[in-house]
DNA sequence: GTGTTCACG
DNA sequence: ACGTACGTGAACACG
């Protein structure tokens, strides 16, 4: 195995981290931003590289810079800032506690220093990774030494790697011309002066032709731009002077001395007590929880033997906790089951002589039915395990989940790193984008060790996570709703729901003819072809050649939304085309097309749900999604007529009636708002005739079309401009509409008052059932996104609460259709509805159950109401 | 990979 | 003056 360096240019990463991480002091007023990030840095390089050796380099004399000694071409930078000059001492007490190899010398640039390490270490067959803010540094890079840039991006640090293909893919020409292009073009931060009327592009170009500062002299007369070749001529000893300037030395005076660069424990005492000075709190508390890998590594065991297994086996059915971690193969066939204990001891079982997949599987399904698993994804898992009681599992991604839902994704390795402050290796670092059961058959004991890691992290989460779920009040939201759900939508995947092929395509087919006619008549109304899809050549026909009104409204050009192209329908007759043109793409593509590539066996699709995605705590659907199949539209509706179901069966679809208003009620306690649902079910008419003081009877459509729109934008958090956008009227006339319906529910205004307070005060928001949603947003200091987390601080508790809800009534339903042994099941969910795939002689049953259970799913203020409808396609039960 | 658009609740 | 309704996922164009 090939041995790997990191080397780092100690001031431009504190440099880069002083002006990149906000301004901090500890208490006796040291400031310490610069060193917070650098060690940032420093860990995320070591955990992504796990390198053998490690080695910063300072200049001598902090702060001296590139070339100061040539003095006319001083004065171009600033002075180093007094905050960050104080803190370059301390990095290096920092550095040195830790056992951290630095170098300097009188005399020697850091870069020339990093230069030469880089180069030698390169030559004795080493991989080196060259760690810098300064783009200088490129001209280092080869196929063996990496050099790498971080970046901070919004609190996050990015670095960006460059081996030589990168420069050249980057900046037109290899590391090496990058000298002889930093030459010619200057670098004022650097105070090379390159040549004048010599710019990037120019540089560019004449090195990408000559290749070098020499080469382009012994060919000056072949420059063709009078301007430049006469500044070139003029400058030639310019041009020399920048090269040498810009040129790092490789063949410098220094070693690379491989003891004191050799990694070991970072995490000694004395690192520990700077720190603590410094009041790293976040980096003190990876100090205490730090485990070595070694001494974690010690406590893996590989099982290859029966006497072993049935050992292990035995002992996880007793154990307080059992990590489980399954790794399968394309073919969702066991490869290996991976178990880890809660001191620590892990074991990987491979699937291997004695120990067939029956025999593994036959064993993990007792354990399921006994032991106490941990694990991650535990929906993944279920053709392995016993479904009917999740009580003794616990999933560490669905604890993250809850107790932190905006994250994109969640991993074992967050998880590990946030709440052990554990380290692991990420599967890419490791092994690229291979699968693990592919790159078990190549890598083995890589695969192992990983495994286990992962394995061992979720054992060792999971009393942490439990006594953060606790803590922050949502133990029960985990246990009653969260865990049994998996169950639920684990069933529903695996049985999918049927449709009819023909049909389907016979819907598209219709679609295309219809599709290819509007073509050829906007091209004629057009006056050319284009690609109608493309919103920047829409946006230049309509706004350019046809001159239609209406200006740029997004960041790349014109939008052609559909708002924005109805408004234009007057104008021209083709936009009407153009828009029913969209309509029909739109459902041709996503779901005649779509759809048809998910249709497995028994013409059955079975989607994927999500129960990790939404801020809220709905559930989200992909692959493909089912919550989107069109409704409102009549054509698009049609394409429900597809989904039936399977034969003896019918359709019975539930949904809730408005029921995030019915939550809204309760939450709110608003005493109209309860008496209006006690009295009558329209709830939108009332609203009407409260709002605009008309008697009930004498509401108009209108109003009630405007109490509905008011109605929806409270839920949403409501804005004066978001109302009038949706209602196409005047500010005022919305900020009215929202004043008389406050005036009318009083205890609204004051509930959603309250939740922007609590979300101010406590950084987020809670549903009836505990729920967290944080709110960052609301401390931003800029209007739009504090006004966004007010709307958020709104409508998550309403939203939330009724996901919540729908998820009690989806594990009740589930329960009871098993319970009473029915064949009947619940195939689907949209947020507000459910849908049973119902045995015919089963159809009054599963209504029963479906109103006993959605209705009873919560003891609302007001009563939650359902519209159930039965049918033979999904068109026709809705 | 990002932005735009549009389907749903 | 700012430029938004809340929550999603998929297709497509484009850099």
């Amino acid at each position: 195995m090939m041995e790997k360096l990191v080397l780092i240019d100690g001031h431009s990463i504190l440099n880069r981290a002083f002006y990149g991480v906000p301004d901090l002091t500890n208490s006796s007023g040291l400031h310490t931003n610069a060193i917070y990030g650098f060690l940032n840095i420093l860990f995320k390089i070591l955990e992504e590289e796990k390198p053998d050796y490690l080695t910063v380099a300072f200049d001598v004399h902090a702060p001296t810079f590139r070339h100061e000694i040539y003095k006319e071409y001083k004065g171009t930078r600033k002075p180093m800032p007094e905050e960050l000059r104080e803190q370059v001492p301390v990095m290096k007490e920092v550095l040195s506690a830790m056992g951290i190899a630095t170098v300097e010398k009188t005399g020697l640039e850091a870069d020339d220093i990093l230069g030469t390490l880089a180069k030698k270490s390169e030559k004795q067959g080493m991989a080196v990774s060259l760690v810098s803010g300064d783009r200088d540094l490129l001209q280092i890079a080869t196929d063996g030494i990496k050099v790498r840039i971080p970046k901070t991006k919004g609190g996050k640090t990015e670095i960006e790697d460059y081996y030589t293909s990168d420069v050249v893919a980057r900046y037109q020409v290899t590391p090496t011309e990058f000298i002889d292009l930093k030459a010619l073009m200057g670098d004022t931060a650097d105070n090379i002066p390159g040549v004048p009327k010599v710019g990037e592009k120019t540089a560019t170009e004449l090195i990408r032709t000559y290749h070098s500062v020499e080469n382009l002299y012994d060919h000056i007369d072949e420059i063709t731009k009078k301007a430049v070749k006469e500044s070139l001529i003029n400058n030639r000893k310019l041009a020399d002077l920048s090269k040498d300037l810009a040129t790092i030395r490789t063949d410098s005076d220094v070693e690379l001395d491989k003891d004191k660069a050799r990694i070991h424990n970072f995490y000694t005492e004395d690192a520990y007590k700077i720190l603590k000075k410094l009041e790293f709190k976040n980096l003190l508390s990876r100090f205490e929880k730090r485990v070595s890998h070694d001494e974690i590594t010690e406590k893996f065991h590989t099982v290859t033997d029966l006497a072993e297994a049935e050992n292990l086996f035995e002992k996880a059915g007793k154990e307080e906790a059992t990590g489980l971690y399954l790794l399968l193969d394309e073919k969702r066939s066991l490869l290996a089951v991976c178990l880890s204990f809660p001191d620590g001891e892990t074991f990987f079982c491979r699937r291997e002589g004695f120990l067939t997949e029956d025999y593994l599987a036959d064993k993990l399904r007792k354990l399921s039915e006994t032991g106490k698993i941990v694990c991650a994804n535990i929906k993944e898992y279920y053709d392995f395990l016993q479904t009917d009681n999740t009580d003794h599992y616990f999933d560490i991604i669905l604890a993250a989940y809850l107790l932190n839902p905006l994250k994109n994704d969640y991993t074992i390795q967050d998880v590990a790193n946030e709440h052990l402050g554990l380290m692991l290796q990420e599967k890419t670092e490791m092994f690229g984008k291979k699968s693990l059961s592919a790159a078990y058959a190549e890598m083995e004991e890589e695969v192992i060790s990983y495994i286990s890691f992962l394995v061992y992290a979720c054992v060792k989460a999971a009393p942490v996570l439990k006594k953060k779920l606790e803590e922050t009040g949502m133990d029960r939201l985990m246990k009653e709703i969260e865990m049994p759900l998996t169950c639920v939508l684990y069933d529903m995947e695996k049985e999918g729901i049927r449709v009819n092929p023909e049909k389907l395509k016979a819907y598209g087919d219709t679609l295309a003819g219809r599709i290819k006619e509007l073509e050829q008549e906007i091209y004629r109304k057009a006056g050319c072809e284009f690609n109608i899809n493309s919103p920047k050549q829409l946006g230049e026909i309509l706004f350019e050649r046809m001159k239609l009104p209406g200006g740029k409204k997004t960041k790349t050009g014109y939008s052609t939304a559909a708002d924005v192209l109805e408004k234009l329908s007057g104008e021209a007759p083709v936009v009407a085309d153009i828009l029913e043109y969209r309509g029909l793409t739109k459902l041709k593509s996503t779901y005649a097309d779509g759809l048809a590539v998910y249709i497995g066996e028994e013409d059955r699709i079975h989607s994927t749900f999500n129960q990790t995605i939404t801020a809220t705590g709905r559930i989200s659907s992909t692959e493909p999604n089912l919550q989107n199949i069109p409704m409102r539209m009549e054509l698009g509706r049609q394409i429900r007529k597809v989904f039936i179901p399977r034969d003896g069966y019918l359709f019975t679809d539930a949904d809730y009636s408005q029921i995030e208003l019915r939550v809204l009620a309760h939450m709110s306690g608003d005493k109209q708002l309860i008496e209006a649902y006690r009295t009558d079910a329209d709830i939108h008419r009332i609203t009407a005739s409260k709002v605009f003081h008309t008697p009930f009877e004498e509401v108009t459509d209108l109003q009630r079309r405007n109490a509905k729109a008011v109605n929806f934008g409270i839920v949403y958090g409501i804005s004066s401009f978001g109302l009038s956008q949706d209602l196409s009227i005047s500010r005022k006339e919305a900020t009215e509409y929202i004043e008389q319906y406050f005036a009318t529910y009083p205890g609204i205004k004051a509930f959603l008052d309250g939740a922007v307070a609590h979300a101010k005060e406590n950084g987020y928001v809670t549903t009836m059932y505990g729920r967290r949603r944080p709110v960052p947003e609301l401390s931003s200091s800029n209007f739009m996104q504090r006004s966004f987390g007010e709307r958020v601080a709104m409508n998550s508790p309403i939203q939330g609460t009724a996901a919540d809800i729908i998820k009690i009534a989806m594990i009740r339903v589930h329960q009871r259709l098993k319970d009473e042994k029915l064949s009947s099941k619940l195939i689907l969910q949209v947020h507000d509805e459910l849908l049973i795939e119902t045995k015919e002689e089963e159809k009054d049953k599963v209504r029963e159950i479906l109103e006993e259970e959605m209705k009873g799913a919560a003891k609302l203020a007001v009563e939650l109401e359902i519209d159930l409808h039965t049918g033979y396609d999904w068109y026709e039960a809705k």
